[in-house]
DNA sequence: TGTACATCAGTGAACGCGCGTTCACTGATGTAC
DNA sequence: TGTACATCAGTGAACGCGCGTTCACTGATGTAC
């Protein structure tokens, strides 16, 4: 455990690095249940096992925590939900629409899409947040172009733009709705309308 | 100015209902700019010319406020919106869609729809906040559902679900977004894929 | 391998501040006679 | 109409509290020789 490590510096550069990684992802998954502004730098460090002075040796500030915890929600909850078409896992518009539209989904913002979790609150922050936000939902945007035809034009663009703000919107309402029943109709209501619309020229279906 | 006021009560009540008013406008404006959680009773009071200590003569809480605020921001937007069908203004799908998707809507939160300003919020609040937000949005979409047929059917009101998360979700996202021309191209994008959406099947359209 | 020293992740008390809320007070309003 | 009295909208100081942030301190880690 020594003779190898002559890189620099002193103490456990590796539990410093566990620590910082914990702590942005709990406030990614936080932010995302609590708003921006619903936790607080002490709660925070509570839930990563540490005290809130130690704070200020990973972040300048909260606001820069912020910044880097949207950005981790944002590549997290894009991996959760499976937006990305990989070409190894096949993603079909039918899929995206289930994964996203799902109770489950809504039921776990903590580990869900975070653009539709943070967009109200990454409207009312600072740049550097909400650059964060627009490059990752233009990156949305493209993928699901692809998947509407396998090259971008500008009719699958604008398709593309009203399925994302139909999921965005479908997901946030089914949210604050306190009613159980029509929150789930929301859910399979937009499913069901979304999956009409592509599968007239939908050419990743796999049924005959 | 005396002789005819027996009704009741001393000091002047006129006064103190023209006080409520604008407590509950100004709140209700600025919670749709700010987020419920971004407006202190003290800069409420403030803004209304008042000192922070009268605010308890109005709302026994500021919770209480918050569930009043909404219903008015709820109230109002939709006036401003022009969602409801009334016969005399006859209200088309087109109309609320070139209203509810312009740039003006996106630039005014706190004159627009308090639906898509203050939905994120509404999942975080009580039970009662949620209670006036659910009872809005079932009457956006059967005002909605009428719009598309006239009666209300099953069609019409999953297609009704789908406009409405359409507009949240476009309207939000534009908000969010940090380039004017992204931001611009979704409004315009959605407005577009959701008319093309209804011509084939509106009634209402004046054009031959 | 062993010893002396520097570094710095994490601790916990303390800071100034703004929050929601309370309260003794004021003075104009409305009422009783 | 005039006078005495009760009401209560609005004032502003004060409350306890949690916030983000600072700082002197600790002790394990890693380094130098």
């Amino acid at each position: 455990m020594w003779m190898i490590r002559d890189i620099h510096m002193g103490h456990s550069q590796s539990e410093k690095e566990a620590s910082h990684e914990r702590i942005l992802r709990i406030a990614a998954k936080r932010f995302r249940e609590l708003g921006l502004a619903g936790l607080s730098v002490a709660d925070l460090m509570e839930a990563a096992g540490l005290t809130h002075g130690g704070f200020y040796r990973h972040f300048e500030s909260r606001e820069a925590l912020v910044a880097q915890a949207v950005a981790v929600a944002l590549a997290e909850g894009q991996e959760r939900v499976g937006v990305e078409p990989h070409p190894e896992a096949g993603v079909t518009l039918e899929g995206l629409l289930d994964a996203y539209l799902a109770e489950a989904h809504r039921d776990s913002p903590g580990e869900g899409c975070a653009v539709a979790a943070l967009a109200a609150d990454a409207a009312r922050s600072d740049a550097k947040t909400r650059a964060v936000f627009t490059r990752q939902l233009k990156r949305n945007l493209t993928s699901t172009s692809q998947l509407l035809r396998g090259s971008v034009g500008d009719t699958e663009r604008s398709r593309a733009i009203l399925i994302w703000s139909a999921l965005v919107g479908a997901l946030t309402l089914a949210r604050a709705v306190n009613e159980k029943r029509l929150s789930t109709e929301i859910l399979a209501a937009v499913r069901a309308e979304l999956k009409a619309l592509g599968a007239p020229r939908s050419r990743n279906s796999r049924k005959p």
